[in-house]
Parts: structure tokens; sequence; C-alpha cells
RNA sequence: GCCACCUUAGCUCAGUUGGUUAGAGCACCUGUUUUGUAAACAGGAUGUCGUCGGUUCGAAUCCGACAGGUGGCUCCA
């Protein structure tokens, strides 16, 4: 989509969002209205209509008089006025958010509504500070409070659909009262429209609940509990080969493999000041045996900390480099939970790097560089966000060594030629970080890998080193995973790739498959398997009382990458032809090949990790 | 945690306004067939209708609680 789209939208979306309003309104005179803005493939409107809930069975009704209003083409009008006056107005209308948006700008001159600045609420901000007059839209028996712009007359809307209704916080305020939300997708033509849906269809589609479900890789079981995925054998090669391949960088970035339990006592964390920050996400622990309090670690820093601070460092220690592929549990809120996106046990390749000043340059560059061979290897599109502080007090940690690392972050994204934009305000408290969004086949973005400087943490832990001054130092701290949450990373790729994973990653690499069963068959079958395991490959024989062509379909089905079909034909010329998945085709290979020949193949892809499929 | 919706066989789903022994396709099992690149044929078995409680002469169907799921909100070290 161009921007240029994206701005002719702009207006319509925000016009239909007043139209369902109106609609809404016509059908539940009692409505109060709280904000309508435009949203990514169209708008919504947060509404409370006292003693109805809405459904997707209202949808049609609110859609028929949407219609009606865009039928009558009512001119949009634009009228202003003061602020005594739009307060009069709420009052007079009965619409309490209204009000309160109103009054928060007489108080303020501004309004705190998270992602809804001042301008989404009709201000007319001519400078910064206070707000004196304020706008309004009008169509037919309709004015909100609004900036605008909006389409001429409710005719010019171009084509909608309402998709879902569902719960928001007014203004966000988990404390406060809960509104209905409608959303709605609109663009220019029914075609877009019908376009989006499509897209949309595709993902359910690729859906990695789904996917999971049908490839047998995870599963979850109501007596072990929500948000606790269950990993099968297939699913366990997924995770294995990912970790493996992770895990490899990571020792030829001269980090050391560390092994800590999965308790610890809550002290650690009263230390490390997460449990003010995170102690009602914790797992409690209790022993039997003695009065401690335990808790499962919801993160492994503290612990690596303790390894750190083990022995006296030297400055010529420095870099010391732990990581360590293990789990960490969040007692999240089962609101939050889904599929594999969200867990509460949650498999990290964690690591961290405690260095002098003057290498943090050279540490942050190599994980960068692993960034880099994770996703490119995965044929995932990446871009960086590097999250600075801002003006603000809330972050600790000196200021001249906040700009140093943000200089080298800054000048590292430029060297690697990273796609990336700089956010200021998303920084830790703790320190800066750069975050990296995977792009996958449909286009969509999702937060995977991050590398986090921590000022805090060696304070907090008195963690140090002796300088060449004799002086004790502290070290800086260099949080790094490549692949982030495994189970998360797992919900993107199974989307990404919709199941048709490269071979070096396929939980079945090679299918077997005989055309009878008689004795020659079956044993040309088990002596290709033998010489395929050997290899290493991951390979399977059909041998089922079935019709070949019901046996391909099953393989196609499981999206296995090879498969070779043996009978009396392979037998006697010894040579194989490979039915090739689709979307992998190669087409400067042979057709036909030697046994040797194509196992051999196969073992080399998987021991590249070639993705040559072109997603 | 909050709001809305959902839960029938391993999977996908039927099941009329509450009315006898709850159905289909795929998968599974048994036979027949010995198959050549996306579904051979025949037969068979399969359920505490998520759980517990209530209303009713009678509940998969109505009500409540709980569990699990979906879409959002909020949160995400």
């Amino acid at each position: 989509m161009s921007h240029n789209d994206t701005n002719d939208l702009q207006p319509m979306r925000h016009s239909l969002a007043h139209i369902m309003a109106n609609a809404v309104q016509h059908l539940w005179p009692a409505a109060k209205f709280g904000v309508g803005p435009v949203v990514e493939h169209g708008f919504y409107y947060d509404i409370d209509i006292p003693e109805v809930s809405l459904s997707n069975e209202d949808f049609e009704r609110i859609e028929a008089e949407m219609h009606n209003i865009i039928k009558a083409n009512e001119p949009f009008e634009r009228l202003t006025m003061s602020i005594g006056d739009a307060v009069t107005w709420a009052e007079d209308n009965d619409q309490p958010y209204k009000l309160e948006l109103l009054h928060d700008l007489q108080r303020a001159g501004t309004t705190v509504a998270k992602d809804l600045d001042a301008e989404e609420l009709g201000l007319v901000s001519e400078g910064d500070s206070k707000v004196s007059e304020v706008s309004f839209y009008r169509n037919g028996d309709f004015t909100d409070l609004c900036r605008g712009p909006h389409v001429e007359s409710t005719g010019k809307v171009g084509a909608f659909k309402l998709m879902r209704v569902s719960g928001a916080y007014w203004r966000g305020n988990d404390n406060g009262p809960q509104m209905q939300r409608i959303y709605g997708v609109a663009f220019a033509t029914p075609k877009e429209v019908r376009q989006h849906l499509d897209m949309l269809e595709e993902a359910k589609k690729r859906d990695h609940r789904k996917i999971g479900q049908e490839l047998d890789l995870f599963t979850f079981s109501p007596l072990v509990g929500s948000g606790l995925p269950l990993f099968t054998p297939r699913g366990t090669v997924l995770r294995e080969e990912l970790t493996n391949f992770a895990e490899s960088l990571r020792k030829a970035s001269g980090f050391q493999r560390v092994s800590i339990p999965h308790i610890t006592k809550i002290d650690l964390y009263k230390t490390s000041g997460h449990w003010d920050k995170f102690g009602d996400e914790l797992f409690l622990v209790k022993s039997q045996e003695t009065s401690d309090e335990f808790a499962l670690k919801p993160m492994n820093c503290p612990h690596h900390n303790q390894i750190y601070a083990s022995q006296p460092r030297s400055y010529r220690d420095l870099p010391v480099k732990y990581f360590e592929t293990t789990t960490v549990y969040r007692d999240e809120k089962t609101g939050e939970l889904g599929g594999l996106s969200r867990v509460r046990s949650i498999s990290q390749d964690d690591s961290h790097a405690y260095c002098r000043q003057d290498q943090l340059e050279e540490v942050v560059a190599g994980l960068v560089t692993d960034v880099k061979t994770v996703y490119g290897t995965l044929g995932l599109g990446l871009r960086a966000r590097l999250s600075f502080r801002d003006q603000s007090d809330k972050y600790l940690g000196e200021q001249n060594l906040w700009e140093q690392a943000q200089s080298i972050i800054h000048d590292l994204a430029e060297k690697n030629e990273l796609e990336y934009f700089v956010a200021e305000g998303e920084a830790a408290f703790y320190g800066p970080k750069i975050d990296f969004m995977a792009t996958d086949a449909l286009g969509r973005e999702h937060q995977v890998a991050t590398v986090q400087l921590d000022f805090v943490q060696p304070e907090r832990f008195e963690l140090d080193y002796v300088a060449e001054d004799g002086s004790r130092q502290r070290p800086v701290m260099v949080h790094c995973a490549l692949l982030g949450s495994i189970e998360r990373f797992l919900s993107v790729y199974i989307e990404h790739t919709a199941g048709k994973f490269p071979v070096w990653l396929a939980p079945e690499q090679i299918r077997i498959i005989t055309v009878n069963q008689e004795a020659a068959t079956v044993a040309f079958a088990a002596e290709l398997l033998e010489k395929a395991t050997s290899l290493g490959l991951r390979v399977s024989v059909d041998n089922d009382n079935e019709s070949v062509g019901k046996k391909i379909r099953n393989a196609e089905v499981w999206k296995v990458p090879y498969t070779v079909v043996i009978g009396q034909k392979e037998i006697e010329s010894s040579e194989l032809t490979p039915r090739i998945r689709g979307d992998m085709a190669v087409l400067d290979s042979p057709k036909s090949y030697t046994a040797q020949e194509f196992l051999q193949t196969v073992a080399n892809e998987t021991k590249m990790r070639v993705t040559k499929s072109s997603l």
C-alpha cells in the first residue's frame, strides 16, 4: 500500500467510524460514545451501550443502518465552538466520555489517552499549549467532537465490513469502565475489501495452532494447564535444530555454555530489583523442609550473574560470555495467552556478556552479526528498532555511558546496513537496546531477537573486575537472545513457512513409499532406510497396504520435502527419482540419482542449512 | 485479570422450537486387493455431548459455577 492510498483512505475510514456510531445511535439511542479512530486496515469506535452487549448477529442490523446513512448521502459539516460550549453540548447530550475528554482539555490542555493524541480527538490546537476551541463534525442527526478531516458526504466512503466486537478499557485504564469496541475494515473498493478478507483467510490457513495440530508438532493439555505447550517428537526436532543452529553461532562467538537450576530463593530477585517490579508474575514454590521462599525463574540473568560473581575477575578475563538454552516461567494472566505466541513456559536461547566499556562495540557487533545470520538463513526479513532513552528521568546509569552506548548502537546499525529506525523513549530503564522485528511471508512484523545493554544489574549485584590500575570497575552487561522465545519464534516461523520447512528443519526429511509389499521391495526399502539413518537423516518408510496415489498424497499432506517411490523399476535400475516438494523444486539438479548420491545430497543440504524455497 | 463468543468421536463438523438406542466425512481396526506419483473396495469399532450443580416428567439443547479455547482490552523483565 502506498502512502497516497493511506492518506486517501484516512478520511474515508474515519467517516465510516462516524457513520457506524450514527447507526448505533439510531438503533440504541442510549449509547455513549468514546473515541473512534482510524486503524491499520479500517476503523473502530468505542461505544458504551448500557444494558446491551453486542454480538456478531447485531452487525447485520448496524451495517444495514449504515447503508441507509450512506444512501442518504448526508454532507459532513465542520463547526467549531468554544470549549465551554462544547462542555455544555456534552452535558446536554448525555455523553460522559466526551465530557471527560473536554474536561481534561480544559484543565491540562491535553488529554492523556494512550495512542490517541489531541489531534484524533478534535482539537484545534493552534499552538501547543492551551486549547480554547474544538471542532465538531455533523452529518444528518449525528454530531461528534472530531478534528476531521472527513469525506464530503456519507455517500463517499468506499467499501467496508464490520469484523468483530470486543471489550476495550476506556482510555486503556484497566480500572476504568469497559467499552464495546466495534471494528470494521474499509477500503476504496469492494474488491480491495475482498482481497483483504482473502489475506485474512490465508493467515487463518497458516495459523500455527492449526498447522501445529495437522503436522503433529505440539499440543496442550487441560490437565497440564493453559500456556504450557507440550512438544511432540516432530515439534521437538524443530526446536532442537533451531537451537543447535543458534548455539553453534554462540560457540563460534566465544560464548561458554552454563547451566542453572530452574528455581531460586526469591532473595535473588529482591537483590536484582525484579521482585518489586514483577513479583506478581512469579510462580512461587514452597519448600517443605526450610522456611525459604522459592520461585521459578522468570529470567536467567540474575543466576548467570552469580556465576560471574563466583570468582574475582580481571580486566584480562573480559568479556566473560555465557549462554544457555533454557526455560523461564512467567505467570501471565490467562487472557493474555494464545497458542505458542504467548506462553507461561518460555524457552530462551539466552546469553549474557560482561564486558569493559571499551569492549562494548566489539561485543554488540558480534551479536548483531549473529542475529543477521539467523534471520538471513531462515529467510525472514529483518528490521531493527534502536530503542533509546528520551529526556525523562526514569533511566538509571550514567549519562555519558548511555550516550556512548547509543552512539555505538547507531554506528553498528549503519555499518551493518540494517534497516532500522530510532525509537526514543523505548529504552528499558536499565539501558538502551536493539529490538529486531522479523517480517513474515504475509508481510506481518513480529518482535523476535533482542540485544539489550544493562548498566543496572552489575550495580545491584556489585559485579566488578580489577582494572589495569588495580581499581575495581563495573562491567557492562549485554543480554541477547537470537531466537527470543523459541515458542513465539516457532509460531512466527510456522506461519511464515505454512509448515513447509526447509530440509534441515523438516521433522521428516524423506519418505520412502513402497509400490507393493513383496519381499524384494520391503528389503530394498529397509536398506535405504538404514543408509539414510546412518547419514543422520530423518527418514520413514510407508509400507502400508494402500495405493501409491494415496501414499503420495499422505506425504504431501505431511509436507515431507522428499518422497521416493520404490518398486521393481528402482530395484532393477538402482536409481531413484525423488519427488520434490513443490515450493523447493531445484532446476539444475538431475532427475535421477543413485541412492547414495541422493542421500548424500540431502545430507549436505541439512549440514549447510539450506533454505532454498522462495517463500 | 476484564468484555464478547465458543466447547458434540483422534480431526472437521451435522443435530429441527427440550422428546426414545446422538449422526456424517476423514483418521483408526479387519478383510479383499499388491497397487507406479495427491484419496482402491467392503465391513467394523469409536462418545459420561468440556466438568460439576440446578430447572424439568424428560437436557447435547434452558440456567449457574468452574475448566479449556478464540477475538480484543490491559500487560509483556
